[in-house]
DNA sequence: CTATGGACCTGAATGC
DNA sequence: TGCATTCAGGTCCATA
């Protein structure tokens, strides 16, 4: 469910309120993606210091160095409240704190909660290893990105996708930022020229800065941590629109399989 | 090394 | 109504 804005976006709507928090208790319930890790039980007593995000993780900092990982995977959310009711059958992991409890609501359970002393251990290595750029920092660079792209012989889409040129970028948002580009999403990344690099390397930053100024996605059941939902789906070009007319040539939208993850393209704007 | 398909899990929508 | 099939915002891992 979540993608780069998404998960921004909940990181925006609890981060200030759960900073200096003391960890009070943990409450999990049936098995994540990973396992918390062995230490979990020593969270109890450490304080939050702040929550960043990178890709599409959130990582808590505790105290001492200590480091959260979550990830929301396909169906999960958060919710921060300072009172929060019984937990339903899909709430598997509840942080108890001074300043109110943070819970993961997850169906599929995709999500997880990795527990990390730092960011230099070999969970976090695994995880966060192989990420790309960020694409809405100041290292988002153009040149690196086009020799990024050269270097993947893949289909642009599912380049975009696997997150090890640039993060943050799903399902949704690589067939919105490709129709911005005026990019076919089977074209091969190392064809795509430095014009052409140049138009999707803004599509991809605008596309996702303007889905986070727009809350986030809200497609079946995402929310932020303060439960509202998001409304950049109501301006997708392209995402879940298959036989609707292109909204800027009239052309009935394309859907097509990639890697078992559909793509949504318009063959007269995109080539 | 890169590229691809399968796996994980649940619920909603669709089809017969 | 009932049951089978397909699909859904992610990504690690095994296999070529």
């Amino acid at each position: 469910m979540p993608e780069l804005p998404e998960v921004e976006v909940t990181r925006l709507s609890f981060a200030h309120r759960i900073a200096g928090a003391r960890i009070l208790s943990v409450h999990t319930g049936k098995p994540l993606r990973w396992p918390i890790g062995a230490d979990a039980g020593a969270l109890p007593g450490m304080s939050v210091v702040a929550v960043r995000r990178r890709g599409k993780y959130l990582l808590l900092d505790l105290s001492e160095g200590w480091l959260l990982l979550i990830h929301l995977g396909m169906s999960g959310s958060l919710l921060f409240a300072a009172s929060m009711p019984p937990a339903g059958a899909h709430d598997h992991f509840d942080l108890v704190t001074t300043e109110g409890t943070l819970r993961l609501h997850d169906p599929r359970r995709f999500g997880a909660v990795v527990l990390s002393p730092g960011e230099t251990s070999d969970v976090a290595v695994k995880l966060l290893g192989r990420l790309g750029v960020e694409p809405l920092g100041e290292g988002f660079g153009l040149a690196a990105f086009h020799a990024g792209l050269k270097r993947r012989d893949s289909p642009i889409k599912q380049v975009l996708l696997a997150g090890e040129v640039v993060v943050g970028v799903g399902n949704i948002y690589a067939s919105e930022a490709l129709f911005r580009a005026g990019i076919r999403p089977t074209t091969r990344a190392s064809r795509i020229s430095a014009r052409r690099a140049e138009r999707l390397w803004s599509a991809i930053r605008d596309v996702l800065a303007r889905a986070v100024e727009r809350g986030g996605s809200t497609l079946r059941d995402f929310s932020s941590a303060q439960g509202q939902a998001g409304h950049f789906q109501l301006e997708a070009m392209v995402y879940a629109r298959a036989g609707e007319p292109c909204r800027q040539c009239g052309s009935p939208i394309r859907v097509l399989r990639q890697g078992q993850r559909s793509t949504f393209y318009c063959r007269v704007c995109q080539t």
